[in-house]
DNA sequence: AGTTGTACCATTACATCATACGGTACAACT
DNA sequence: AGTTGTACCGTATGATGTAATGGTACAACT
């Protein structure tokens, strides 16, 4: 497994390696039930800072394509060629778009979208403008 | 009508503004047509830019409070009462709420529905990681 | 003792955006 | 001539979030 990070691709590192594992997985260059490097090996390897490493194994974890064994080490997950080809990120696009969608057909604003945003992601509410009556 | 700007409040000063006017008509300080002062009137009177004063008045029309009439000035919109109760922020908040719900019981992290929501709101693809298949 | 994943603490650089400002220009009116 | 809303150019500032780095610490294993 030929792992190859690129410092200047606009590309995060973190997301480089994600890609690249779940690559490593659909041509079978590694099979479920392999064992996968440590994120200190592996951070060592690449030249990364663990907790760069660390956040693609737990986004891998996420999607089911890893599992973590505590300190048993990391696996490739069973189902991992099939969740390897999910693309979640398509999902929550499409998603994220009906919404937008929508709410511009009202005739609101891109800032007012985004500011809604961020007030929804956060928790907080009535931000910038107080509610009346 | 008299209207207040406090530089030191947080709210956003046009949002002050449109707050206002809004209040103004709800208490009946101000009636579906009457004229409004001009944007360049208003922007003098309160010691505030003139684009400031027409972004509260843009969004005031989108709502249906106002009327701009071009060269013959901006009145009150007839249904201007009602408009003014309605808050479109509430509405937008919820939608976007019910969006980002679904996406987090999916295990989506907050910084995956941020990035996705920006390529979704500038219309860019595919940003951050290729798909692959 | 050394390694495993993980969870905190933190800082730095960089990008994006909202807000608010200023100037200039236009057509259509009084 | 002066005013109306509007549209374009622009700049400056502050806030916020991502990405990536570093250090420290923990329990549970070999």
């Amino acid at each position: 497994m030929e792992i190859t990070i690129n410092n200047d691709d606009p590309v995060p590192l973190f997301s480089q390696l994600v890609q690249q594992i779940k690559m490593a997985v659909i041509n079978k260059k590694i099979s479920p039930g392999d064992a996968l490097p440590s994120i200190r090996q592996l951070a060592n390897d690449l030249a990364l800072n663990s907790k760069t490493v660390a956040k693609a194994y737990r986004l891998l974890e996420r999607d089911s394509v890893i599992q973590t064994k505590g300190y048993r080490g990391t696996f490739i997950h069973p189902d991992a060629v099939v969740n390897s080809t999910i693309d979640l990120n398509e999902w929550i696009f499409t998603k994220l778009n009906e919404t937008i969608s929508t709410l511009r057909e009202s005739g609101v604003t891109d800032s007012e979208i985004r500011i809604a945003f961020n007030n929804a992601l956060t928790g907080r509410h009535n931000q910038g403008e107080k509610h009346v009556i």
